[in-house]
DNA sequence: GGAAGTACGTACAAATTAGTTAGTATCCCG
DNA sequence: CGGGATACTAACTAATTTGTACGTACTTCC
């Protein structure tokens, strides 16, 4: 017998709209302030920990490390540790986190090509 | 002469990784928690006040509300007021708004989609 | 008549997220 | 030899987000 996860058993199948379910949690992780930007950066390439930071420009320390372990735990990012000893970190996607980046870059750059739009309707500024 | 946004002169164009460009800011409006799970209980659908707290299983008015707000200021929520006693209010989205729906929900898809693979390598649970 | 529903606004409190500073061991550059 | 880069962690504080409770002005239902 496989096992199921128990919030598929509850309501038939995975739905964000229901306050329980684990796709919502995944869901809020991709699209974390950090976490997108992350995906978005880390799209089809390497980065190692310093070079990302300078590549989200703003990020302090403490949030880079605690997004990426988080995406780390999902699944979405491969972190290698060279054993040097000025460390020497690599990030890159996994399969499914290159899936993921797919789209949340695509929705990135929605807002880009967007945003002339946007932003003439946009009541904010 | 048109009036072009202050970011787009400082560094050519649009970009989420560039701190102060405005399209990071509206991703993080269409990513946040309650502002991507708005857009995609209203894809399609004309929703009001009430039905789409029920949609959405456990937001609190307040979040609710403030959200809207803020998807309305942008320009992808449309609300129309209905001036009658015991209050009704509709909210749907614009034409950009439902763009912006489809590519949220293309990533909430997947996410419930893809669910039992992420789970599998997830570490948490 | 009392209860519930409607779409919020407003205080206030709690929870979550984010930033700052300092520290680590070692190498490279000037 | 001092300074900076490297990849973090821990402790502490600050900022932001989120929730709770209550009020509103009426209507419908029991």
């Amino acid at each position: 017998m496989k096992d199921i996860p128990t919030a598929m058993l509850a309501d038939m199948r995975p739905n964000v709209l229901h306050p329980r379910c684990p796709s919502r949690q995944i869901l809020q992780h991709l699209t974390s302030r950090w976490g997108a930007l992350v995906l978005v950066a880390l799209a089809g390439r390497t980065l190692r920990f310093s070079e990302l930071r300078r590549a989200l420009g703003d990020v302090s320390d403490r949030m880079l490390a605690q997004t990426l372990q988080g995406l780390e735990a999902d699944g979405m990012v491969h972190r290698i540790a060279h054993e040097v000893v000025p460390p020497h970190v690599d990030y890159s996607l996994t399969e499914i986190g290159e899936e993921a980046a797919t789209l949340v870059k695509g929705l990135a750059d929605w807002v880009e090509r967007r945003l002339p739009d946007i932003l003439r309707d946009c009541k904010t500024r």
